[in-house]
DNA sequence: ATATAATTACTAAGAGATTAGTAGAAACAT
DNA sequence: ATGTTTCTACTAATCTCTTAGTAATTATAT
């Protein structure tokens, strides 16, 4: 249930920091790591992770009197979704389009455009030994 | 002024229209090509129109009693723009690791491949030969 | 000419996102 | 043991997005 919440900005903030920090963080924690300089209050970003755990994105455990949270899903995860969701947006649910675009589009440069070519071609062996 | 404002997912829907519809098309339209079931109520595609002119995303003519748009942008420029904010937001802004991601990821076919393989060699080339 | 239809400008309600305050409990410092 | 800090749970204000209604205006049909 409610298996695939996109993340609002503000959202993707906190679990970047989650993320990063590793383990299992407090409010604290996450506020120091994402917002060094006190840019948002300390219950703002209480609310947010809670509204996250709602969301099941987040799993919360209390320990003491403090919560400490745990990611439910990986950052791989999140940035397959978000990359799906760009390419049926944005690139009519073509891959390879977002893959010229990028190619056209980005700098890339002779440093990239070889590492990509290696990984296409470990790809192109491994859809050829099928 | 407001030079990018992010378009949200009812405001892609109705930028979709336009950009496929082409030339300056009116509310309605957009209405029927985005919504051909009138899922939308026609002061809704109305309301949001008005909103992406007031964004600076659609430029607004009166001729007669009607009114016609046009995009303000081309589509091209906002796909540069979403794709560029999922590598900032998601791939550390790097353009390469959403490249290796795709690859990684995503599903391409031999063909595929071959395709992107020969956009790399024209970037390559287009690069050593500055 | 009068009713009907289409369009606009304006307004607003409801939902979701963002921000943060307040009250109360627990721990801590002196 | 009392005052300070830190945390939680709860509440709420504000903002933005989404949706659509209403009133006025113009065009169209009969």
């Amino acid at each position: 249930m409610a298996t695939h919440d996109k993340l609002t900005p503000a959202e993707w903030d906190i679990m970047e920091a989650v993320w990063r920090l590793g383990g299992a963080p407090s409010v604290r924690e996450v506020m120091e790591h994402a917002y060094p300089n006190g840019e948002k209050a300390y219950t703002t970003v209480q609310t947010l992770m809670n509204v996250l755990e709602k969301k099941g994105l987040l799993r919360r455990k209390k320990l003491g009197l403090v919560n400490f949270y745990t990611p439910a899903r990986a950052r791989e995860e999140m940035a397959r979704h978000e990359t799906r969701s760009l390419i049926s947006r944005v690139f009519n649910g073509s891959a390879p389009a977002l893959a010229n675009f990028l190619i056209d589009q980005e700098d890339l440069n002779l440093n990239d455009i070889r590492q990509i070519k290696k990984l296409l071609d470990e790809k192109e062996a491994e859809l050829k030994s099928k």
